[in-house]
DNA sequence: AGCGGTCAAGTTGAT
DNA sequence: ATCAACTTGACCGCT
């Protein structure tokens, strides 16, 4: 039983979600920017409902939100809590309405903060801010009812056993609603599955398999032993892979590009009976995701 | 409506 | 030194 997932946006169905930019808001008076973030806030809570049901009814089984949901929302200048903006604690229930029906529908909601959010960094700063971006995803999570925050094991500063230990005493930092939701994906470039299988065990913290940043950065580990390990790690929840294909295959000049489809090469066979989610990283979408599906025979 | 410049944030490795 | 890549090009002011 695998469940295929949609990651943040749509490709040819009308559906998006909606964001601002610092500078702009920041310009505008305190009531106008107020009046605007809400009523982002609001559109992107409707947009998530139509995302929901969009998924439910074409056989996706699971839907990552984008960071963005609430734009600005951490910003050091911009930043503002949901509750004190206009309509905000109407958002926050249509939010929480969101959560319920993703429940009833039997969808799986997830979030992946983006590359700014390093709890291995050497920097005090970059450590605070991140921990501030990730508690407010795990309080979007909370109301919507999303299982999973996950993040990449973040930069190796020369010394991945270092950053790996600052990332452990980031960890401590976490609330619970946060630190339950938390797990850590391998990347393409520093932290292969070897890397980071170790660590998720001594912690306790899922593993986020990502089998086409381990095709790009391999560390000895099979797809097989990588797939076993992972799956190891997440205890009785159901695990969570991520998959995608080469922009210009895997003899291009960079295979680290994702391509518009998945070509079912690419989709490991020692998957196929597994009782998973698979995010679909593909550029085409909810288009990529239902001619993996006809090919998988779903 | 369409176009070009711009956008909060970190880190890496190819050029 | 610059730049693309990373889960996702979208926003904004101008014409």
């Amino acid at each position: 039983m695998i469940r295929l997932g949609l990651c943040c946006k749509f490709n040819e169905e009308p559906i998006s979600f909606r964001t601002a930019t610092a500078t702009h808001v920041l310009k505008l008076t305190p009531k106008a920017r107020a009046e605007k973030l809400a009523g982002i806030c609001q559109d992107n809570a409707a947009a998530l409902k139509r995302a929901l049901d969009y998924c439910a009814a074409n056989g996706i089984g699971s839907f990552r939100v984008n960071s963005q949901l609430l734009p600005l929302k951490t910003h050091p200048r911009a930043g503002y809590d949901l509750k004190d903006l206009p309509g905000g604690p109407g958002t926050v229930s249509v939010f929480k309405a969101c959560g319920r029906q993703a429940k009833a529908l039997g969808l799986r909601l997830t979030f992946h903060p983006d590359q700014f959010v390093l709890l291995s960094s050497p920097t005090a700063s970059v450590t605070a801010a991140s921990l501030l971006e990730l508690e407010y995803q795990a309080e979007a999570a909370e109301w919507t009812g999303a299982d999973v925050i996950n993040i990449h094991g973040g930069g190796a500063y020369g010394d991945k056993p270092a950053a790996l230990g600052r990332l452990a005493a980031a960890l401590k930092r976490l609330s619970r609603r946060a630190r339950a939701r938390l797990a850590l994906e391998n990347d393409d470039r520093t932290y292969s599955p070897a890397d980071l299988l170790p660590f998720c065990r001594e912690h306790g913290l899922p593993f986020v398999y990502d089998v086409h940043h381990h095709r790009c950065l391999p560390d000895g580990l099979s797809v097989e032993q990588a797939t076993s390990q992972a799956l190891a790690t997440w205890g009785g929840r159901e695990p969570l892979f991520h998959l995608s294909s080469p922009r210009e295959g895997w003899k291009g000049s960079d295979p680290r590009p994702h391509h518009d489809y998945i070509d079912i090469k690419d989709f490991p066979a020692c998957w196929r009976k597994l009782n998973i989610t698979v995010e679909v990283e593909a550029k085409a979408k909810e288009t990529a995701i239902a001619r993996l599906r006809r090919e998988l025979g779903m």
